[in-house]
DNA sequence: TGCAATGCCTCGCGCCTTGAGGTATTGTCC
DNA sequence: GGACAATACCTCAAGGCGCGAGGCATTGCA
């Protein structure tokens, strides 16, 4: 209630697509890729954690990901790396991606130059 | 079920943003508006009533649209335009999708190419 | 006569992000 | 030594939102 929520748009599907994108270049574990999302998009994007880890459960049960566990500092983690389905699925997400961002660029230049403009 | 639904597809908050885009060029009624959106983005996005009036009617509940009736061929429509209101928030979604937009692409290229790279 | 298209509407399902909450260890600062 | 932040994992309830199906009425075409 009166928090307006306005914000939080065009973001659905994002996360899943970036985990995968993300974990394609490094295998990493859940609280690294968190702050690697933040970085890579330039403090733009955040997902918490109740984002993220429920995706990385579900990507390794579904075969996309495969976890090890590794020790540091005391702290266990759980390192995650794409499987070769994961990386098909990857390929097929990004473009995906790209075609509706297409889509959406080209629906609000709509109309914009009707005549080819020859200056 | 058995629909396996994996398309979940970046689209949360677009449906709005693109009504507000077409309506900002040109009044439209609410059958017409969904054709113009699917022909605006070469066919690549569709969405159903379902989901298209109920946005038409939390807009004009918040000011952002004004609809007047209009008689065709016996066939009422109610064509909408968006006020100034809604234009100031059109800009608005406007650059927020851009800002999501980039920041995505950002993070799925990033580390791509670390240096510069002008050829 | 029947069916598709036009034109409006509503409702429930299910997915997804958010935010808050929980646990445990390590490092830091006073 | 005690408090607190950061690290690192996890879960759950709530709410937003698109989707699909359904409903109603008229026009136009075959």
């Amino acid at each position: 209630m009166s928090k307006p929520r306005t914000n939080a748009s065009y973001l659905s599907g994002i996360p899943e697509l970036l985990v995968l994108s993300l974990l394609a270049r490094r295998p990493m574990y859940g609280y690294e890729l968190i702050k690697a999302i933040k970085a890579s998009t330039r403090n733009e994007l955040e997902f918490g954690e109740g984002c993220i880890y429920p995706i990385l459960h579900r990507l390794e049960a579904e075969g996309q990901l495969s976890s090890r566990e590794e020790m540091a500092r005391g702290r266990s983690r759980l390192v995650y790396s794409v499987t070769s389905s994961g990386r098909k699925q990857l390929a097929e997400r990004v473009s995906s991606w790209e075609r509706v961002a297409t889509a959406v660029n080209d629906s609000l230049r709509w109309g914009d130059h009707e005549q080819p403009a020859m200056a």
